[in-house]
RNA sequence: GUCUCCAUCGUCUAGUGGUUAGGACACCGGGUUUUCAUCCCGGCAACGGGGGUUCAAUUCCCCCUGGAGAUGCCA
């Protein structure tokens, strides 16, 4: 039989790690299984769903290169995959089950319902949840009740007695008694909407989902969405529980512990094969040795056996790592072209982006390669060609245990080197001005250091030569004389 | 409160009824180097506790503890 896993999100808000690593999971699965990934919409709350988060999730799997074999952009064979398109399908399944006697009406308030959860938990009371008052209610008072214009939902009758197994391919059986289940949960909302578990359950069924691949925090649900396969006589899929993303803290992944959307992910910097190598060895691992997996190694190996039972604390740190290591391996002309918005966005680069602005850029790659972790590193890292910003704290000169005549002495005496074998090879310079340090006195970086802050107005930069050609001779010339200037004054000064 | 799930270095993990419990990130040292980074070398660091089963348990079972999740007309 062929596999058909899906991805479901509610567009809510933006796609976030937790939910694109069970979008790449299915993904991966499907294409191991040489099956069919699904994707569905399940905007079934009004109120929260927006067109910018199902724009944000189209861009996000298109980002990830996470392509649907079915699903709402290119269409289907089971109808639209939008749940708010499908709503009359949910209802005639609801209007089915009280027909079967599985289901009823409810009338009961919102307000009510607030008053009767407050009442429990102050009271400890063992259960929390819905009463049951509209259960028994006869058809005249319901249909009295209808008359009356009454806003009602529909409610499963859940057994009171017995309990509901269901298997995990991960977890194994996982049994709930149903006494534990959600007391009666809402079916169709009386907005007319489905709530998530009728929707779900419906649309697995109907699209014939093989399997269940979410996360964890649906494991208590399990049973209850058995028990409404079994009220509607269907077959469930097989269930597989995903561990769960965590932050630093053990609790959930959420904005505090940092960035979360993958929107956010994106815009720092963060190549999608380093945030998708990343987020895939959260809970899952090929072995010991390989840790670099291209997307479709991972359609390739990935399997559910090797899916951790553990939920996983995303490491930020880790994800750098693997994205400098994705930085370090494209091309100088790759990096161009990744590096390009950011520095437009800086305004170091116009927006058409002539040949000339285009050739400066790409002969700084070399310098700024190895240092990004991210591409918008590179715009801090390459200010000092890009503004005339130029050092005006003579105490920034300073090396560490260094006067401020001392490293006078050695700007100046360093400005005539550079000024004399400027054309000369690096090497030549170099040993200039390491006779220049002996000479006085000093450490090596004593010397190169007021340089490099003069030069770059950082005591962090690329190579010092490097850097003094990409910004031009001329120029570098003229900062380091500005910097001797300012400490001049500051000599003069005492 | 009640229910469900989980448990190897700080983090992600490998692993087995008998191993010096392996790797990666992070961290700390050292080397290369004019800074930073890269790169190389080295170090630190784990089987939560208690009972069983067994000749032998990190590994199998039970309890405890700890953590997480669920308890919505949100998903």
């Amino acid at each position: 039989m062929e596999v058909r896993v899906r991805y479901a999100p509610s567009p809510t808000g933006l796609q976030h790690i937790g939910g694109i690593r069970t979008a790449l999971f299915n993904y991966f699965f499907a294409r191991a299984q040489k099956g069919k990934f699904i994707l569905r919409i399940e905007d079934t709350d009004q109120e929260r769903s927006s067109e910018e988060s199902i724009q944000d999730l189209y861009e996000t799997l298109n980002w990830l290169n996470i392509v649907p074999d079915e699903g709402p952009v290119q269409g289907g064979p089971y109808g639209p995959y939008i749940q708010s398109e499908r709503t009359k399908l949910y209802k005639d399944y609801a209007n089915e089950l009280i027909e079967k006697g599985k289901a009823y009406k409810c009338f009961c308030t919102s307000d009510r319902l607030d008053a009767l959860r407050e009442e429990q938990t102050a009271a400890k009371s063992k259960q929390i949840g819905y009463d049951g008052k509209c259960r028994n209610l006869t058809q005249q008072e319901i249909t009295a009740l209808e008359n009356e214009g009454k806003p009602f939902v529909i409610r499963l009758k859940v057994p009171k007695e017995g309990k509901t197994t269901f298997h995990d391919l991960l977890m194994g059986d996982i049994t709930r008694k149903n006494s534990d289940v959600n007391p009666d949960p809402v079916l169709l909302k009386s907005d007319g909407f489905p709530t998530y578990h009728l929707a779900n359950v419906i649309d697995d069924h109907s699209m014939n989902i093989t399997h269940i691949m979410r996360a964890q925090e649906w494991i208590p649900s399990g049973p209850l969405h058995i028990l409404l396969y079994e009220a509607f006589g269907w077959t469930p899929p097989l269930y597989c529980h995903l561990p769960m993303v965590m932050g630093k803290d053990g609790k959930k992944l959420s904005k505090r512990h940092g960035s979360t959307a993958v929107k956010d992910f994106r815009e720092i910097g963060y190549l999608p094969e380093a945030l998708l190598n990343y987020v895939s060895m959260v809970g899952w691992s090929y072995d010991d040795k390989k840790e670099f997996f291209t997307e479709d190694e991972l359609c390739e190996l990935f399997s559910l056996e090797k899916i951790n039972k553990a939920p996983g604390v995303f490491d930020y740190k880790k994800l750098d790592w693997y994205n400098g290591m994705y930085i370090r391996e494209k091309s100088d002309i790759e990096l161009v072209k990744l590096l390009l918005p950011y520095m437009q966005s800086a305004n170091y680069i116009s927006q058409k982006a002539d040949e000339e602005e285009m050739k400066k850029l790409f002969s700084i790659i070399p310098l700024v390669k190895e240092r990004l972790k991210v591409l918008s590193d590179v715009t801090e890292m390459v200010k000092f060609l890009y503004t005339e910003d130029e050092v005006e704290d003579a105490t920034l000169l300073l090396p560490k245990k260094q006067t401020l005549l001392e490293t006078y002495q050695a700007l100046k005496g360093a400005y005539e080197i550079l000024l004399q074998y400027k054309d000369q090879q690096d090497e030549v310079i170099e040993e200039h001005l390491m006779q220049l340090s002996s000479s006085l006195n000093l450490k090596v970086n004593g010397v190169f250091m007021p340089i490099r802050v003069s030069v770059t107005t950082s005591s962090v930069s690329p190579p010092l030569f490097d850097s003094i050609r990409a910004l031009g001779w001329d120029k570098a010339l003229l900062r380091i004389e500005h910097a001797i200037t300012l400490l001049e004054t500051e000599v003069k000064n005492g």
